[in-house]
DNA sequence: CACAAAAGTGACGAAACGTCAATTTGCGAC
DNA sequence: GTCGCAAATTGACGTTTCGTCACTTTTGTG
């Protein structure tokens, strides 16, 4: 303990600069999909939206498509320890799914406050749902899931099909909600958790 | 009738190549999705897939996202008559649902036989949703919905969060579908129509 | 057949791409 | 401190794609 506590991360310049310049990238990345749509947006339109010079950008991206991915990674890497509590602190499954979709309805409705073109926009057209973090939330999803079955909480159902069911539920309804206002998202959460619970039967006020 | 039933469409030369050519640019941009994929694609190798020359194609299409969004409208277009179909026939609510899903499972299916690139990179990154098509889709499902529950088969719940949870359902438990194989079809359309109608009690085996 | 309107053509300027030789910056050795 | 090397940045450059438009060809009509 000679070194006092001071930074765990000795990080030199070199480093602090790579991850500050790839950050930068990134948030001006979601400014410029927001404000000119995911399509339109170009290389160039991005890096003017930083101090960097064009060539730079090839030094932490292979294209604009990459980016997307980076941030869509990121999401859900933000995404993934607020999942994580859910599952530690519930008190049922029931409890679980509900503060899970409570979670991701909050989370989608943060993640979305900037303004600019429609949200439909500022995105490609299909979600990859192959990124690595997205993977993992996606493994996250399933290890409740099986868990919940193993323990007696659920049936024993395909934990596969379960996991996607509710990944594409949270994900239209998400978006339906978004295009409500005020958004209701205690109400959205209620009826999806009992939706999967009790099906239809649960799913009416 | 003194005009013999001949044609019903009297169709000139003009009108004819014009679909001809929508039809042809259509087919090559499928098929340069698929080898290429979404993203790398460019306008040049879909008008080199037809023997038209780079400046008609601006005639019929402003640009590839144009192009995708005909292609996805198309299916919309092809898939809502079988979803009619299942509707006017079922036998029951329960019924309805299970042959709506078996057909898009099985229409799916059959719209991911060409070789190429895996699925995920055919097609850009967000699935648009608000395609005229698209949109009647899903007015289409939210109807039938409605219809059961003014009908009694259904509890009174949300019928756009129901119909938009019935459509990410069947979309992500579709993917996970494909990358089966066998492609369990009716596997998984008793899994969707279980969850649905009694919640994860309905679900299991 | 003649003529007008519609559609097709491909060359062209503009814009974005991705690369790379030259330059600047960071870091350890002395 | 400063020297030297490696890593990172820079922006100009050749290349590719874009979208347009003046011109040609095709189609329908009188």
């Amino acid at each position: 303990m000679s070194e006092t506590a001071a930074n765990v991360e000795p990080i030199g310049k070199r480093e602090k600069t790579k991850v500050a310049n790839r950050q930068a990238i990134l948030i001006a990345a979601r400014a410029v999909f927001a404000e000119l749509g995911y399509e339109a947006a170009t290389v160039r339109d991005i890096i003017r939206g930083t101090d960097l010079a064009s060539g730079t950008f090839y030094n932490y991206f292979k294209s604009k498509e990459e980016v997307f991915d980076a941030l869509a990674d990121d999401g859900a890497r933000r995404f993934r320890p607020i999942l994580r509590m859910a599952r530690e602190n519930a008190k049922s499954f029931e409890d679980y799914l509900h503060s899970a979709f409570v979670a991701y309805f909050h989370f989608i409705v943060q993640d979305n406050q900037l303004e600019g073109r429609p949200i439909e926009e500022r995105r490609p057209h299909i979600l990859r749902m192959d990124t690595p973090e997205m993977t993992a939330v996606y493994q996250e999803v399933r290890q409740s899931l099986e868990d919940a079955i193993a323990h007696g909480d659920a049936p024993h159902v395909d934990a596969d099909y379960l996991a996607c069911a509710c990944i594409g539920i949270a994900q239209e309804v998400g978006s339906a909600m978004l295009r409500r206002s005020p958004h209701d998202i205690d109400a959205a959460a209620d009826f999806v958790t009992g939706l999967l619970l009790k099906g239809l039967a649960g799913a009416s006020r």
